[in-house]
DNA sequence: CCGTTCAGGTAACAGTTGTTCACTGACTAC
DNA sequence: GTAGTCAGTGAACAACTGTTACCTGAACGG
């Protein structure tokens, strides 16, 4: 294993730490192509020259930001996919625990609406391609899914890419609704409503498809 | 009316569209935050100083841009609220609006989508309010919608914004689509079967409500 | 205990940035 | 025809950028 626990690691965990920490909180009113990489190292009480031990650039600062904001999400949507019960309860699983990682998690989940369409080609691929795996996933459960019977694969990819956007749409209403104010309710009822409306259209696809 | 056909105002539109073309373009890979004054006047063929006889600085630039962008939007979502026809044969319409509005405009386009949660405050809120309006606008001609009978204005409103924006992730597949080649028939199928799975969840709503 | 490794610091570099000032000269109003 | 307006220019500024080569000293392996 990788214990690694001396001494020497450990300062250069800290450093590492406390670069991503800065770089995130100033994420929070920016964009990271407009990030330097002298502003991440003063706010992070580090000389410029340092960054270089631990990144090659910015773009890679933020891959490994990538990275670790989408392992806390792949968490979530590994709870919401082994999450049981009936398939509208499901639903309120969903939204809370978007709603529990928008609370724990403020900065990673701004970073990863912000960069997703944004401006550094690296990173949002790297968004991309992961959220592409994160739909795969879901379209393997939902096809185990007994509603699912009878519907074609593309028919199922593209109700997963309808909820894997509609995460991204809740977890940005969550954030603009925590920073607003109060509207926290307001948002998780529409989430929830919007949900419900996907799911009824789900149960009755295959009957109305014909027409 | 401001016809202002001067020899003079002619050139001084001139720069200024030429201010705005530059700044355009250089957006098609960067954001809007790390676009640097002297980069637009450069690529527009003209002296730095000229750009603070058009824009206060940076942020007005990409305000006069979101007016722009959300001009030719609006125009789409006006075409759409206006176009007749049955229910689903609307959601036809809807993406075929879309697409073309992309082929049209695509720097456009893709100005908005990257802006929209991008890192600059000013043009970010500018986006937010606008498609606020047209999701009242979306809601206002649902309501007169027969389907919408029985439905809670909060139930509406949670259906426009829903629609708004699918709008956006349509435009954002477009855009995709368009640079990685080929697979825009797919990017089209695929809004279309989510529009219509919305559709079909619209048509059941109030029936499955009870439960 | 001693030589090595290596995270972090210092100093300096060439380039770029936003912004100001005074200036030009083609257009305009009278 | 002439005086004035004003879009665009040119030069200069302090501040900041990413990147380099070299140095320091504490933790490390043996």
């Amino acid at each position: 294993m990788s214990a690694e626990t001396g001494l020497r690691e450990i300062r250069r965990r800290r450093t590492r730490r406390a670069l991503l920490d800065a770089a995130l909180s100033e994420l929070a009113e920016r964009s990271l192509g407009s990030l330097g990489l002298r502003e991440v190292t003063r706010a992070a009480g580090v000389a410029p020259t340092a960054f270089y031990r631990h990144f090659r650039g910015m773009d890679d600062l933020g891959t490994a930001l990538v990275e670790e904001a989408l392992a806390s999400l792949h968490g979530t949507v590994r709870e919401i996919l082994t999450a049981t019960g009936e398939a509208d309860r499901r639903g309120d699983a969903v939204v809370r625990l978007i709603g529990d990682l928008v609370r724990d998690r403020p900065a990673h989940v701004r970073f990863l609406v912000r960069e997703r369409h944004g401006g550094v080609p690296a990173v949002r691929e790297a968004i991309a391609a992961q959220l592409d795996v994160f739909a795969d996933e879901i379209g393997a459960a939902l096809g185990c899914d007994p509603l699912s019977a009878g519907w074609e694969t593309g028919e199922v990819t593209m109700l997963s890419r309808l909820l894997v956007d509609h995460m991204f749409m809740t977890a940005s209403a969550f954030l603009t609704a925590s920073l607003r104010g109060e509207d926290w309710s307001a948002a998780t009822g529409t989430a929830l409503a919007q949900l419900r409306l996907i799911h009824v259209g789900r149960v009755h696809w295959a009957g109305d498809r014909a027409r």
